[in-house]
DNA sequence: CTCTTGACGAAAC
DNA sequence: TGTTTCGCCAAGA
């Protein structure tokens, strides 16, 4: 557990259910707009029963990058929380919109 | 420190 | 418009 990946896992915290975001807008919100890739490697070293929302977390055009069972998995999970999906497996934008200042992470 | 990998993203073909 | 290349950064060997 390194500093960078708790703050990662402290921000998806704050991800609030039936909204998503994108490893890019995590990682800038973390004041490191080119570190996309660091979120996805902290989200991918989670445990199974983390209380962390990773499925929350989709790429930059609102589609799974998660390749497998756990990338359908990650759909099912958000397809429950109410979020839709076109037929390219891309999510609607308005759910991909979430960033905001309360969403920062405080400590 | 160097080299490699990856649940990324933007630019170039 | 679809595919490939390149840049970026975190972690581990």
């Amino acid at each position: 557990m390194t500093k960078f990946s708790a703050k990662v896992y402290k921000l998806v915290r704050r991800i609030p259910e039936g909204s998503i975001t994108s490893y890019g807008r995590c990682a800038a919100m973390l004041g490191k707009p080119r570190a996309a890739q660091g979120v996805g490697y902290a989200l991918s070293h989670l445990p199974e029963g983390t209380d962390v929302p990773w499925w929350r977390v989709v790429n930059y055009r609102g589609g799974i990058s998660i390749p497998g069972r756990k990338g359908r998995k990650q759909r099912a999970l958000l397809k429950g929380e109410g979020v839709e999906f076109d037929e390219r497996g891309e999510a609607s934008w308005e759910r991909f919109e979430w960033a905001s200042d309360e969403a920062l992470p405080r400590g």
